[in-house]
DNA sequence: TCCCAGGTGGGTC
DNA sequence: GACCCACATGGG
């Protein structure tokens, strides 16, 4: 499947924080490929031009999964554009810095367990240490070739891991957070996809119940495993951005409906300012 | 050695 | 509410 859209761009999407499940594929020459697991599933992308995305997935899988994945019916040109047109300098400059990135829907529950797991810890940390939970707990996925990859362990069977085994994976102080918000998900008593059905504001407010989930994780989980995206998650990033370029002035009621996006761009944007990566 | 990382919980006041 | 600090772990 071949996607023609001005705002997809793998790499982007693959270092913008949201997701820790993309891995930069080797390649001949200057190419740009990533290999992906998400709902049990393993996909290839390879960016062909600007504006030109080669998926390795046939025209049924794409519509019946991964177009939705990629928030591929959402215009996000229309916001690019407002904010690149806008009074906000740095809005402008990052709006067109990062003009390539959406805002997966993923698993609601892998979202949930990664962003726990992201406390407190810098991003390769993050994703070497879901991929031991995927290895560990995770179904094997059978992929063509010569590649072995692992589904996102369910509810059920990380709520039934033990303390000793995560904290061998590396999770730390995390491992009760990851076991009790494993099992309340499992047991229903936080409902994951009805959160995804009600509003962004109901949805924090339960997530913030659960041990281990504060204000910024909550944001985390609503955003991009819920796509509520008014959620607007503050790290350590976020807050720099607002301290050092708005002088704690800024309004995110300018951006009412979709300050997540406009929050992903400033992510982005001030981790490249800053010259991580 | 100290500091930082897509923070939170549990104390104080 | 606002402010402390401990919490595992790895990397610079």
């Amino acid at each position: 499947m071949r996607i023609k859209n001005p705002n997809f761009n793998i790499e982007q999407i693959a270092d913008s924080g949201q997701c820790f499940r993309m891995y930069r594929l080797p390649t001949a020459e200057k190419e740009v490929k990533y290999g992906l697991v998400a709902y049990g599933k393993y996909l290839e992308l390879t960016q062909i031009s600007s504006d030109v995305v080669e998926m390795s997935c046939s025209e049924e899988e794409y519509l019946d999964l991964w177009e939705n994945y990629f928030d591929l019916k959402y215009d996000y040109n229309k916001i690019v554009e407002g904010l690149a047109k806008g009074e906000d300098i740095f809005l402008r400059e990052a709006s067109l810095y990062g003009q390539g990135i959406r805002i997966l829907k993923q698993e609601p529950f892998e979202a949930m367990i990664s962003f726990i797991i992201s406390q407190n810890k810098n991003i390769p940390s993050i994703k070497n240490c879901i991929e031991g939970i995927c290895e560990r707990y995770g179904d094997k996925l059978s992929v063509e070739g010569d590649g072995v990859y692992y589904a996102f362990p369910t509810p059920e069977v990380l709520s039934q891991a033990s303390k000793a085994e995560l904290r061998a994976l590396k999770l730390g102080y995390r491992d009760d957070y990851i076991i009790s918000a494993s099992l309340v998900v499992y047991t229903k008593q936080l409902n994951l996809q009805y959160l995804m059905k009600g509003s962004f504001e109901e949805s924090v407010i339960a997530l913030k119940k659960i041990h281990g989930i504060g204000e910024k994780v909550a944001n985390c989980i609503a955003l991009y495993g819920l796509h509520h995206i008014e959620g607007f998650p503050v790290d350590v990033w976020i807050l720099r951005v607002l301290k050092e370029i708005y002088n704690d002035q800024f309004e995110k009621d300018r951006f009412k409906g979709y300050a997540g996006i406009v929050q992903q761009y400033m992510f982005y944007y001030m981790r490249f300012l800053k010259g991580v990566k």
